[in-house]
RNA sequence: GCACCCGUAGCUCAGCUGGAUAGAGUGUCGCCCUCCGAAGGCGAAGGUCACAGGUUCGAAUCCUGUCGGGUGCGCCA
């Protein structure tokens, strides 16, 4: 039961009867208004603002709605005491059978505590990484995989039936760079000497093992092939492996996704794009026509053209984009267009795309399309992921992705470990730039918050290590601790835990209305941080602490409470895609 | 030039979608181990929420403008 609903549901109760009563105008909105923690707790577990909310369209001064809710909602059982405060807030505190039945309530549904039905079941398609098959992921890729990857987590938690995603950008320029710059390497393998890689083409070292592997596949026959054949095939060959490379990285951090949708697929099947463009133009959404040079954009490059455009600015673009290159082939654009008609063909009424910084300024063309192949039906959110910046101990990490030099996802991995990296991007909205600290993630000290996060689900496994010395039975899915008297939980200490554990499912839906995974992050901290200040008041006043061994009933409580907590920690740790450990070692 | 993101304590950042006296961590200063893990905890000090207007019972939050920082800007992906 989700404290935060029922308050809520009171006070609708409430306000109905005062309608039938004739002491509110009918009509209103009776959801109207919030139920929420105050931020003085002095003022109660609980505030309402729906007293203030109302006053406007009940017409009437809200501190007298506020006392009409208040004499209502003292009727009930479950309340222990209402006050109306400052310009008409609802100060509600609950009484304290109502938070032991939290504990509970946790100790029952286990790892389904928070769960929620936002989505209905309703199908989301989550896009993420989508980094292009031309080399290993490095930092900037890691910080969409690990949001994207808890978002989904998160929404599925709240109901949704989600589907990951990975867009594959094999078609194009780059690509065909990447076959040769495979086929050098290739000749490399073959005991050529190829001197140094020319521009334009892929320097780094991870090529040499694709042109060694073909070498053995091939010998030195795509040498004499001719090359409207062999390119292509060197191409796939090295795609392949960029790719079998990109989904060890992400399966690294534990990131795994379900769908790897092929741009090649779509330019191959041109019929796909065609189909797309054609649906625009049936909208009267394509035109033949000419861009405006963009300013502070000083190239003599610039060639004024008419080309195929699609009228993105009736959706709240800047300008029309162009589906088609000089040479007549289609743009990236025009293949993204076929994608997401794709998405919307599959039945996914709601998209999130997952973009890194530098594709922020994408994000209005393709909401446009989503908006234009939808009628506005379906709805997309794209979420930006700003920058990383690599230090160690302080110290800027430099990278150069042209000379080959960059920072590889597995070297961060590797170096620091998959939890460090997937909690500490979490650590921070996705929209505000993170400064990553190699050094400081590895430190094991409170100053580290994943350490401090893992460190209070250890401690809480910790207690029902010791406690087998004192109450051998008392095993954390025992009867002993499911059956205890809660009431015993009374330190202020206890109930304020408690209502933190209480908060978790309000936590979630929020998190994942707003599509924010940091704040699952931060409600963790904070609930660590809750648990370690009960668990040291234990250092100065014993009768605080966990186990009391001359007391048995009241040591079974205090582990339900601590059950709880454990068990709240590993969910949200679980949405995060983060280990939950019992020990640290 | 235009678009998007950002501006909150010395530093790094939250702020639950408009609520009450703006909160953490870190740094500075002062405390707490015979004791379930001190790998922790408690306290003090620290603010014109960049600035100026506007909207209303009420603004860090919404609107407009200014200043400052970042990212991007046809035929790349």
């Amino acid at each position: 039961m989700n404290v935060y609903a029922l308050v809520q549901s009171r006070i609708r109760a409430a306000l109905a009867a005062l309608e039938k009563a004739g002491a509110l105008p009918a009509g209103l909105d009776l959801s109207a208004g919030e139920v929420a923690p105050p931020r003085d707790s002095a003022h109660g577990d609980l505030a309402s603002n729906a007293a203030l909310v109302l006053a406007k369209p009940a017409k009437a001064n809200p501190r007298e709605i506020a006392e009409k809710i208040a004499a209502e909602l003292r009727a009930a059982e479950d309340i222990e005491k209402v006050e109306v405060a400052g310009p008409g807030f609802i100060n509600i505190a609950l009484k304290p059978a109502v938070w032991h039945a939290v504990v509970a309530d946790i100790l029952r549904e286990r790892g389904d505590y928070g769960r929620a039905d936002l989505g209905h079941g309703e199908k989301v398609n989550i896009e993420y990484v989508s980094a292009n098959p031309t080399g290993p992921m490095h930092v900037g890729h890691c910080r969409g995989a690990v949001f994207g990857d808890a978002l989904a987590n998160l929404l599925a938690f709240a109901g949704y039936a989600v589907t990951r995603e990975y867009y594959i950008n094999d078609a194009g320029a780059q690509v065909e760079a990447l076959g040769r710059s495979a086929f050098l390497r290739y000749r490399e393998a073959l005991g050529e000497d190829i001197g140094a890689i020319p521009e334009g083409l892929y320097p780094g070292d991870y090529l040499v093992p694709v042109g060694e592997a073909l070498a053995k596949e091939y010998g030195s026959a795509l040498l004499n092939w001719p090359e409207e054949r062999r390119a292509p095939l060197v191409r796939d060959f090295a795609v392949a492996a960029m790719l079998e490379t990109i989904r060890q990285d992400l399966a690294a951090l534990d990131v795994h996704h379900a769908v790897f949708f092929s741009e090649r697929d779509l330019t191959r099947e041109e019929d796909k794009i065609k189909a797309a463009i054609a649906e625009l133009e049936r909208k009267g959404l394509i035109y033949r026509g000419r861009l405006p040079k963009p300013k502070g954009h000083d190239d003599e490059e610039w060639e004024d053209r008419e080309q195929l455009l699609f009228r993105s600015t009736d959706f709240g673009d800047d300008v029309d984009r162009a589906l088609q290159k000089a040479d007549g082939s289609y743009t990236y654009f025009a293949a993204d267009v076929a994608y997401h008609r794709d998405k919307l063909q599959r039945g996914f009424r709601n998209l999130i795309n997952v973009f890194g910084a530098d594709h922020a300024g994408y994000i209005k063309r393709v909401r446009a399309t989503v908006s234009a192949l939808s009628d506005g039906k379906a709805n997309l959110d794209v979420k930006v992921c700003q920058l990383v910046k690599l230090f160690r101990a302080g110290e800027p990490v430099k990278m150069s992705k042209r000379a080959g030099t960059f920072v590889t996802l597995r070297d961060v991995v590797d170096e620091v470990g998959r939890d460090p990296v997937r909690f500490m991007m979490l650590y921070r909205k996705n929209d505000a730039p993170l400064d990553f600290d190699l050094a400081r993630v590895l430190e094991q000290s409170k100053d580290n918050p994943v350490f401090y996060v893992q460190y209070a689900h250890a401690r809480g496994a910790s207690v029902f290590r010791q406690v087998r010395e004192v109450f051998p039975a008392f095993s954390p899915g025992s009867a002993h601790v499911l059956n205890a008297d809660l009431s015993l939980l009374s330190d202020p200490g206890e109930l304020d835990l408690i209502k933190r554990l209480a908060a978790f499912p309000k936590l979630v839906e929020g998190a994942a209305v707003a599509h924010e995974p940091h704040r699952v992050a931060f409600y963790l901290y904070d609930l660590a941080s809750t648990f370690h200040a009960q668990w040291t008041k234990g250092n100065e006043m014993p009768h605080l602490r966990f186990i009391q061994p001359d007391n048995g009933t009241l040591t079974a409580a205090r582990l339900a409470l601590i059950g709880a907590n454990t068990q709240v920690l590993a969910s949200g740790l679980a949405i995060l895609g983060v280990h939950a450990p019992d020990e640290m070692r």
